[in-house]
DNA sequence: GTCGCCAAGATTGTTGCCAATTATGGCGCC
DNA sequence: GGCGCCATAATTGGCAACAATCTTGGCGAC
């Protein structure tokens, strides 16, 4: 039988995927048939997500996907921005051979996804090269914290690659990321990887001012 | 009856203020009695106490209370260090009148507990500051992150105010912070909040670094 | 005396059930 | 035709019992 953390694991997996929409009702019965487990660990599950705000929990009328307004988006992206700036400078003084192959794959991978025109392609490399960061930083406070942070729901939200002009120099910061982790430069990389979230938010911020797009519609 | 998520505070609580020992034993028909609820919301509990790496679970063996190494509690307050300097930042630029008599009123019962020799009541006062810090800044996601953080274990496991000359430095330190929130200086209550975070996680690293003296007796 | 096996007790993991609460849908009333 | 009330269904919240697993302590063999 699979764990309550487990559990938790799959249904964060599902919002951040899309899979259960914002403001969605999410049964326990319903849950547990698909994921194959049994209420109780589903309760369990649902309690750790509500703990990370990923869900809401009304009393007697059980959890719904939470939504994200673009304030409280733009605070999670900026904790987010200290917390992978920490793991970019472990990486970048911690980064081997390998480590700095599989990076440039990923990147190469962005690159050629750009080009082509693929953004939600290049939405998914974009992701595996911020996780591949955090591997290598090997900090497992950082690496927990950010696991629990409903960044990825907010991703999800927030389109920020479908902005005009956004890939292009989404593109060019992970590159700079990229550049300060090979030369083994932990305070650019810190710098570089701050610099590039904060242009998330930013876009974030953008996309929170136009007032007649509920956020949702993205 | 209690909720889970309530419950999981009351046994951080304990955890923190060390009624639940280091690697001691949580039992769940102990402790649903103790906190007269259910071993159902207890489990709940306990897996999120469990996800945010407070306990640790073996599969049909329970659940013991953490405790941590040196270099894990370093890395703890190295997290602890960027959240709370974001916290102080945006505390310094909303602050008023009220939050100011506050954090006053917190500094000057700390130096009065130093001046006394009183180092526990000293260390409580302490964590009273950098609650109300956290408070005032009223930044959701970092609070969360900061109340699911480690760092009052820490604190507990290593005592680092009964290191000789750290309180008055601490105090100090505390002073710096305070002028900067009041100055309503913002760069300067992140750098000075980190800066005595800094400190602790020397004191921390040089405390784990004594050969003969285990962590646990602190 | 020590080691290993076995039984009993303790604890966790799972399941099902019932009560309380909320959502749904039909029905009559205006 | 629309509105509100009521019965019913759906869902959550809480509980207790059962099964599985681990721990403990005793007993006998060597």
């Amino acid at each position: 039988m699979r764990s309550a953390a487990e559990v938790a694991g799959l249904l964060r997996d599902g919002i951040v995927s899309g899979k259960y929409a914002p403001n969605e009702r999410l049964i326990e019965l319903d849950l547990a048939r698909d994921l194959q487990t049994n209420r109780a660990v589903v309760r369990g599950a649902l309690t750790q997500l509500e703990a990370q705000r990923l869900v809401i929990r009304e009393p007697n009328r059980g959890v719904r996907v939470r939504s994200y307004t673009a304030e409280e988006a733009a605070e999670i992206l900026e904790t987010r921005a200290l917390l992978e700036g920490l793991a970019a400078r472990r990486a970048a003084e911690r980064i081997d051979a390998a480590g700095e192959h599989a990076l440039r794959a990923v990147v190469a991978a962005m690159r050629e996804r750009q080009a082509a025109g693929d953004l939600l392609g290049y939405s998914e490399h974009n992701a595996r090269f911020h996780r591949t960061i955090i591997e290598i930083a090997a900090h497992r406070t950082a690496s927990s914290l950010l696991a629990a942070l409903a960044s990825q729901a907010v991703r999800y939200q927030f389109r920020t690659v479908l902005e005009p002009g956004r890939p292009a120099r989404s593109l060019a910061e992970h590159e700079a990321i990229l550049d300060a982790l090979c030369a083994h430069d932990g305070a650019a990389a810190e710098r570089a990887m701050r610099s590039h979230i904060g242009n998330v938010v930013a876009t974030v911020r953008a996309i929170g001012e136009r007032p007649h797009l509920t956020p949702d519609m993205a």
